[in-house]
DNA sequence: GAGTTAACCAAACAACTGTTTGACACAGTC
DNA sequence: GACTGTGTCAAACAGTTGTTTGGTTAACTC
């Protein structure tokens, strides 16, 4: 059977190649993939049916299971320096980082992963980024205590990393949210509930910013 | 003309059987591969070699991989129950779940691991005890805010979980804090420190119990 | 249209993982 | 000493995993 020739023009319904969707659906895939078992428990296989392309693909744009693990690291790197807006108050930023946990739970699971999943700061190419993301939050709660309104005995970084740890809660322990209070840890009514939950707890701490209203900008 | 019975070690090593230690040699080494790497990058030939022992002595063990991870999560769970002390005042018991990443590592990473791998309750053995566990320090909040001490507005679960998540951090976010901070996450002196800035920040938000003599802070 | 390159695929592949097999050794009993 | 049941082991096993190979096809160039 002779095969059908050329189409001169494209045809955007059928399969065509199109080497930069296909990467980008593996990157899909491998978030979700990865996000949802971890390195150790995600398949490759899996990641291929995810993406509904060939496994080899994937040997063929990134390096392995390896390099394509890295390169999700990378690309949510990317990403999550959007989240940053300095300046933001501390209790909306909190409040944000929880509610991520709707706009991008991958992300946050692929956060949890890799806490479990470390193995020092040479092993991890996000070592360094992360910590300048976050000095903006510890810098905040040093303005708070300089103006009096939160004790001195804080430490700054200790207490930014307790609220970064409340605010993941939903993602970490579904197993206990789902025990304590009987809701589905994943579900829009519960993070919005519990991100609500956060930002009381943080004005009970004394987190708001001297003057809510107009938060200062500085560069 | 068949070959001869191949001969084993002529000199067998002089050790002694004894079921029991073997049990517990293989659960002991099953706690820690288990904690440092989750169920799915967990491998039998690792924990058979950390217990020094036959990688087969599981299978006749236990049921398998999955058994013997059965086994050592109804293991913690009736170790973890000890943790609690009922009328113990809030600080205090968060304090203690906090330093417990000093006493049992293990068992805290394996609580972190199950959260991520968790998936619903009926697959999750612990479901029912734990949410009993917690019940009490649910309790206490709603002590503090029938005393008036704590706002009505608190939802008692979700500030449990975020001090129960807060307090796993060091377990959690080695990554973040090594970060932010520069310490070793895993140290005494981390997370004593850790400790002690819980108990800092629980009392900031009233968790005092009402009749708990505790020196006045000022800051 | 011939030729070249790059995207893609199916199957083969080697390495690994957990389990089973069959044999052996120790301890207790007769 | 022979027998028996259980603890222990090395090796074989079957299933899975990630990667490589070799070939096929679309798209692009001349």
């Amino acid at each position: 059977m002779p095969p059908s020739k050329p189409r001169r023009s494209p045809r955007p319904q059928e399969r065509q190649r199109d080497p930069d969707r296909t990467r980008r659906l593996i990157l899909d895939a491998a978030s979700a993939e990865f996000a949802a078992h971890g390195y150790a428990g995600a398949r490759i296989g899996a990641i291929a049916a995810r993406a509904g392309v060939n496994q080899q693909l994937i040997s063929y744009y990134f390096d392995g299971k390896e390099g394509l693990y890295r390169a999700i690291s990378e690309r949510w790197r990317e990403r999550e320096t959007e989240l940053v807006a300095p300046g933001t108050p501390l209790p909306e930023q909190i409040r944000r980082y929880a509610l991520e946990a709707l706009r991008n739970p991958d992300a946050v699971r692929l956060m949890a992963w890799s806490g479990l999943e470390y193995a020092g700061p040479e092993t991890d190419p996000d070592h360094g980024p992360r910590s300048k993301r976050l000095q903006g939050s510890i810098d905040e709660v040093r303005a708070l205590q300089a103006a009096g309104r939160l004790p001195a005995e804080v430490d700054p970084a200790c207490l930014t990393i307790m609220l970064m740890a409340a605010a993941m809660a939903p993602t970490t322990l579904p197993h206990v949210i789902e025990g304590v209070s009987g809701m589905d840890p994943s579900s829009a009514e519960f993070i919005e509930h519990y991100a609500d939950q956060l930002v009381i707890v943080a004005r009970l701490l004394g987190l708001e910013s001297a003057d809510s209203a107009a938060p200062s900008r500085q560069g």
